[in-house]
DNA sequence: TATTGTTATACTCTATAACTATA
DNA sequence: TATAGTTATAGAGTATAACAATA
């Protein structure tokens, strides 16, 4: 019966951290589903973005760009070296400068465009403008004291 | 040595999906942080709220609003049943309509003026109307077809 | 047949503490 | 002493499948 169904009244629509928490929640899975047609997950594909455009950085530092902690960093550049994506190379006796191969390269490339597909598909409406005000206010929400 | 520290090139930081995710999660954060003086994690207390709002309602129909699975609101209703917050009347045979006790009611009151907070904390300096438009582009985001 | 609540389970993400080897 | 990488582990949050009781 669909006859007493009650439209719910949701106090917490109203909220902008409610409605970040949804709409982030909602593109992450579009875009793990995307990045699944290369075989990445957002993190993996991040690292390799962020490779591309330094390479050499050690895995702490892409840790500290990405709020990943040095921990949880291991796994996933084991998985990426498996793979061969990434190749490592000592920098001095205790780090490493990591850097794309050939592959983890080509897939960086096309990582990046799906990125650019997900944002227009979601935000393709947005002018530069505004979408760079909408950036801006997100980078605010960042830019508050932790405390 | 601070000597050779490169400033990182972050392409993701351009990314709206990206600082939508960063930012949700810094506001998490700091939600899940207040909400801990009345010993209530985030979802715990979006529960009590929509209670308020919907009084007699099922965690069927609270997990539908909160995109929460059948399965996963069973543990959380138990715990809110444990701790007295709210109480539960056979509706049918099979579901159960949910009501906030005294208690769960002042910590709903409580959670929700938190929430406010929270959020004038990260977006007080908006106007009304830029506050508006935001709430509407994120909602924008949700009406995007899932496929 | 479909729905509500439930159990069991698994997977991902994230957090902390402690160790090692190097700086 | 501090840092990079590592190991181990624990806690959330989320996902699926299957079942019983009821509609």
């Amino acid at each position: 019966m669909q006859d007493t169904e009650i439209k719910l009244e949701n106090p917490l629509e109203q909220r902008l951290g409610y409605q970040m928490r949804r709409a982030s929640g909602l593109m992450m899975v579009n875009l793990a589903e995307r990045l699944a047609g290369i075989a990445l997950r957002p993190t993996e594909a991040a690292i390799l973005v962020l490779l591309r455009a330094n390479p050499g950085i050690t895995q702490t530092k892409i840790g500290g760009a990405l709020a990943i902690q040095r921990a949880n960093m291991v796994p996933l550049i084991a998985g990426l070296m498996t793979r061969k994506l990434i190749a490592r190379q000592a920098a001095d006796g205790r780090s490493h400068a990591l850097s794309l191969t050939p592959t983890g390269r080509t897939l960086a490339v096309k990582a990046e465009a799906l990125m650019l597909e997900h944002e227009k598909y979601f935000f393709g409406e947005l002018s530069g403008a505004e979408r760079e005000h909408l950036l801006q206010q997100l980078r605010g929400v960042r830019a508050v004291p932790s405390d």
